[in-house]
RNA sequence: GGGCGGAUAGCUCAGCGGUAGAGCGUCGCCCUUACAAGGCGAGGGUCGCAGGUUCGAAACCUGCUCCGCCCACCA
């Protein structure tokens, strides 16, 4: 199977796409009983706008649940669909009329204008439908819907006269948000009072009708001048002995000349604000209106719904409100009775869709009553029927839920639901699901529907339901009713999630979703909110062109953690394409390696696995495990994880470098054996990954199905089983770490020596392997060989340390020692630096644990099993300490017996040159001293060595064992020292610092009754610094940097 | 004015009572026949500050400081 070098996205996703819609695989049955439903409405974009980048995850996450429950059993619904997005609609085409036509939609006329409104649905409609293609979402399309369809229009109709009969819906006139740019009420909810507007509180005096005993005004505060043209009282405080005298008198309106009452209140006035006297204007002021009533005030509207001061404002008739202000400031200045100004801030509130600053206006609207609502809602949270995820978000929820105020559901818009209710000319009201023929109350036929619209978020909040059939009863309806997951952004909870609970709830008598899965905003990479006018925006379908839908779903994915925002960057979404390409190349290789595999003997060919096949299938089946536990919690970025690292860090650094010894070897079992696992592992990654990166996995997981002619393999990863939950191998594990830790010791020394993987390591031995590692560890000889480039390697018999050879390189692990001769590939002054920095972490990890363990306090009262564990682990480090002090004794013991010309001149081409100590070589393979078991056959041959390398290689590295470098070594030795000294120095320092000023305050010592404690905390900070000394001086890594450095100057 | 989140490596973030981690970036060595969109190795942290609880705190409690968000009718 030939595969592309690199993976290409764009050749690939259109087809699979294409492929899953023609088998109708998104199609959703709702007769099929058989398997257990699951369902998920897509909270629907607006219908006008264009997908970002809070749409692309919302569509990742959600067919991230889709796809693994698919592939889980279920029978899966994930309808899609769009909102007329009223207010939002209505401006952009407007706008856009106007751009194009120089008209208003007053031009227009209505019925025109809603035309034009439906032409651009139908195209923007369809671009949203693409995007959401162009991400690889499994939406159902045959159930698409919109929320101005008639079906949906009819549930609306249907809930708003069911209301309205139950009393719920109702009628009146009030105060209300008022936006005089679009021109019609709005929800509280739709008011912005985000803005900390700088403004200023400016005072004028009310002159008193009757002036009494040197008193002849009284002066109040104000941020609005202009409404004092609608007041109709001044309010005191009751209890204010200022103003005590003044409650029951009246003032004179400086302009309109009305008499006005001064009265008390002790709700809306604080004594401490302003002057203690607040001007109180009904008509224009939510307190204020309270007020009215309270009082019986009447109420004067001075403005009218263009922002516009109106007839009642007398001589400032027809000014803008802003203009006005102005204008009461002077003509009350002339008065004479301005009495000042001061700066303040207050919040200003701004209607959401234009940001004009909102009129308190009293207009007729419609209402639902909402606690009868409320009620069961918060209920069903409470006894759990919906949880929230996070479970932070119930406190949002609960706390505006408790205070909710009745809903203004009425619009004064055109694109919309239109209301349904009708007026005669006497002014009855009828309401009825369809036009009625005559007046209900007076039977008259003439009857004009009423203007309005309903605020989008009515429908949006029946859309669970409505999109489902409701109301009549659907089989889609039961099947899928309640929703499973209600997965959205957590900025609409109260516009949506909350809406859609009580409208659920109410008609459907349960609730509409169980659980409530709310995502992180999308930022940008700075943290800022993506906006149009800030330019940030970023359009999903540039990602997905540019590095593949899989990629932008990946990073999503990986992103979303619980409670956080998402700061997009770019590089992340490289680092996944990345990802992507890896995948792809790791499953080229499989293909290359599983020629003469077929997968019917996958289980028979698993009698030739080795260590390395059981430890990888153990990792995998724990990956398996740890992304279902992760998708389970909706934890997106923990399931990304598992999938990565394991794919990545397991089995593409390790399985497939591992495995390929046995795919290259002659023993056809182990080979069989090793692609069996990699088939095995490579299917199982790909459907674990699916749901995340549905294109590239079913490229591969089909390519694969014909690499390995499986039979019986459903048509497509997409309704293949979800990899199944299962205990996890933990011997297969352990067992196999003193070989993973052999190659990394290897590599280690390797790396740090700057020995080019080329330059093979000779004559290596192992040592210190307890009986069942050295087993595993004879198993694996040659796959070590492999992946550490190595020539010539031996075991001490199992227990046994290693024999000490000079001139090597060591490394200890945990059940492990390693020794590599160095001679004539590099010098010693290296190794020495590696061993001392090895040698003072563990020192430093030992000290910190002895500590611990030297305190009686903690043997006492930590639990025996951490004590235990401590005990073990100090066991440990003082055993790698002493082998490592050895080999330092052997080092230094070295280099001043050994003359460094002797050095230099040492070959390498002879295996045993690092004298005395050969001896020990060979046959240590074959060493009986295995307790028992002849179970392991002993690999003999590798102990020679892979022949594969041609003589010429062997050569090579003679020409990159430069001896100048020896010659370098003495010459660097002092500036290490120097430098190690200079390192070392500040580190001391701070810890004098440190620890001064907690010694220097002895006075909190005095105070604290218990010595004992003071003694500790004084020494808790010494501790920590004595821990960081201890630590910066294992990471002085003076001697070779240095050498290297100045080798390198040297050499130039 | 209330409420909620966040502050951990240069950057983006996991970890949320028991040896401080990942990805990206950085540095060194390698084009080792799946992959240079790669491999191997290394460096890098007073876990915001101050107290407290505990044998033990990045984690739990209290206070503070800075960032972000939501709610709110002080004229």
């Amino acid at each position: 199977m030939e595969l592309a070098k690199a993976y290409d996205h764009h050749e690939v996703e259109g087809r699979w796409y294409r492929f899953w819609l023609e088998r109708g695989y998104f199609h959703a049955d709702e007769r099929d009983r058989s398997r257990p439903p699951f369902s998920i409405v897509l909270p629907p974009p607006n219908v006008t706008g264009s997908l970002h980048l809070g749409h692309a995850l919302t569509a990742t996450l959600q067919d991230v649940l889709c796809r693994w429950k698919r592939m889980s059993g279920f029978n899966v619904l994930w309808l899609p669909g769009t909102d007329h997005a009223g207010i939002a609609t209505q401006m952009i085409v407007e706008k856009e009329v106007q751009r194009t036509e120089g008209k208003s939609r007053h031009d227009l006329g209505r019925a025109e204008f809603l035309e034009r409104i439906w032409a651009w649905k139908e195209k923007s409609g369809s671009r949203i439908g693409e995007q959401h293609k162009a991400l690889g979402a499994s939406l159902d399309w045959e159930r698409e819907r919109f929320t101005m369809d008639e079906g949906l229009s009819r549930a609306v109709r249907e809930v708003f006269v069911r209301l309205h009969e139950e009393g719920l819906v109702y009628q009146d006139e009030k105060l209300i948000n008022w936006c005089p740019r679009c021109r019609t009420a709005l929800s509280d909810l739709e008011v912005n009072h985000d803005e900390a507007h700088q403004g200023e509180l400016w005072s004028f005096a009310y002159p008193l009708v009757d002036p009494e005993g040197g008193v002849a005004e009284i002066v109040v505060a104000t941020t609005r001048p202009e409404t004092m043209l609608g007041d109709t009282a001044v309010a005191v405080h009751p209890d204010d002995d200022r103003y005590r005298a003044f409650v029951g008198r009246k003032v004179r309106h400086p302009i309109t000349g009305r008499e006005i009452p001064i009265v008390a209140d002790a709700i809306l006035v604080d004594p401490a604000f302003g002057t203690g006297a607040v001007k109180v204007t009904p008509a224009h002021d939510f307190n204020d209106f309270e007020v009215g009533k309270r009082h019986g005030l009447p109420f004067v509207t001075v403005i009218d719904q263009d922002g516009k001061m109106n007839a009642a404002a007398g001589p400032l008739a027809g000014l803008d409100r802003f203009a006005a202000r102005k204008e009461v400031k002077r003509l009350l200045a002339e008065a004479g009775l301005d009495r000042g100004a001061k700066p303040h801030v207050l919040p200003l509130g701004k209607c959401q869709r234009c940001e004009t600053v909102l009129e308190p206006l009293i207009s007729k609207q419609w209402y639902v009553k909402i606690a009868p609502l409320a009620e069961p809602a918060i209920r069903a949270v409470e006894e759990g029927r919906t949880r929230f995820v996070p479970e932070q978000w119930t406190n949002t929820y609960m706390s505006w839920m408790r205070n909710i105020h009745d809903w203004c559901i009425s619009r004064q818009l055109w694109w919309g639901h239109q209301i349904p209710a009708w007026y005669c000319p006497d002014g009855h009201v009828t309401v009825a699901r369809e036009a009625p023929e005559a007046c209900a109350v007076c039977g008259g036929r003439e009857l004009r529907q009423d203007d309005d619209v309903l605020d989008t978020w009515f429908s949006s909040g029946l859309w669970p339901f409505s999109t489902l059939g409701w109301p009549d009863a659907t089989d889609t309806l039961e099947t899928f009713y309640p929703t499973s997951v209600m997965e959205t952004g957590h900025d609409i909870i109260f516009f949506w999630v909350a809406r859609m609970m009580m409208m659920g709830l109410h008609f459907m008598e349960d609730v509409p979703f169980r659980v409530v899965y709310l995502h992180p905003m999308v930022r940008d990479e700075k943290g800022q909110k993506m906006s149009k006018t800030k330019g940030n925006v970023i359009d999903p379908l540039v990602i997905t062109e540019q590095h593949g839908a899989d990629a932008l779903r990946f990073t999503l994915a990986a992103l979303t953690a619980q409670g956080r925002d998402i700061k997009l960057a770019k590089e992340r979404i490289e680092g996944y394409r990345a990802f992507a390409n890896k995948l792809w190349n790791a499953s080229r290789f499989a293909f290359m390696n599983l020629t003469g595999f077929a997968a019917s003997e996958g289980d028979a060919a698993t009698q030739g696995k080795g260590p390395a096949e059981r430890w990888i299938l153990a990792r995998l089946q724990r990956a398996v495990n740890e992304t279902l536990d992760a998708l389970e919690g909706y934890r997106f970025n923990d399931a990304a994880n598992a999938v990565y690292a394991f794919v990545w860090h397991e089995l593409c650094d390790w399985y497939i470098e591992l495995s390929k010894e046995a795919l290259y070897g002659e023993d056809l079992g182990k080979k069989r054996a090793a692609q069996a696992v990699l088939a095995h592992c490579l299917e199982t990654a790909l459907r674990l990954l699916h749901p995340i990166m549905p294109f590239i996995t079913e490229e591969l997981w089909q390519t694969l199905r014909q690499v390995v002619a499986a039979e019986g393999w459903a048509d497509s990863i997409m309704v293949a089983p979800y990899p199944a939950r299962g205990p996890v191998d933990e011997e297969a594990e352990r067992g196999f770490g003193p070989v993973l830790g052999i190659v990394d010791a290897l590599r280690n020394i390797r790396g740090e020596m700057n020995i080019p993987f080329k330059t093979p390591l000779r004559d290596v031995e192992l040592g210190g392997l307890e009986p069942a590692a050295w087993r595993t560890v004879g198993e694996e000889l040659p796959r070590i060989v492999r992946l550490a480039n190595v020539q010539g390697i031996t075991r001490a018999p199992a227990g046994q340390p290693l024999p000490r050879r000079k001139g090597s390189a060591a490394g200890v692990g945990s059940g492990f020692e390693v020794s590599v001769p160095l001679a004539g590939i590099v010098d010693m002054a290296g190794e020495k630096a590696r061993i001392a920095k090895e040698l003072s972490k563990v020192e430093a990890d030992l000290a910190g644990i002895e500590r611990k363990l030297g305190n009686p306090s903690f043997v006492e009262k930590a639990p025996a099993e951490v004590v235990e564990k401590d005990r073990a682990r100090a066991e440990e480090l003082r055993g790698k300490r002493k082998k490592l002090e050895e080999h330092r004794a052997m080092l230094e013991e070295a280099e001043m017996e050994q003359p460094k010309e002797q050095l230099e001149t040492v070959s390498n081409e002879t295996p045993a040159a690092p004298v005395e100590t050969a001896p020990a070589t060979a046959p240590a393979v074959q060493a009986p001293a295995a307790p028992a078991e002849p179970a392991v056959p002993a690999p003999a041959p590798v102990a020679e060595a892979p022949v594969k390398k041609p003589a010429a290689k062997k050569a090579a590295p003679k020409k990159k064992a430069p001896a100048p470098k020896a010659e370098v070594a003495p010459a660097k030795k002092p500036a290490a020292k120097a430098k190690k000294v200079a390192a070392r120095k500040p580190a001391a320092k701070k810890v004098a610092k440190k620890a001064a000023p907690k010694k220097a305050a002895p006075k909190k010592v005095v105070k604290k009754a218990a010595p004992r404690k003071a003694a500790k905390k004084a020494a808790r900070p010494v501790m920590k610094a004595a821990k960081k000394m201890a630590k910066k001086v294992a990471k002085a890594k003076p001697a070779r940097k240095a050498a290297k450095k100045a080798g390198k100057r040297s050499r130039r």
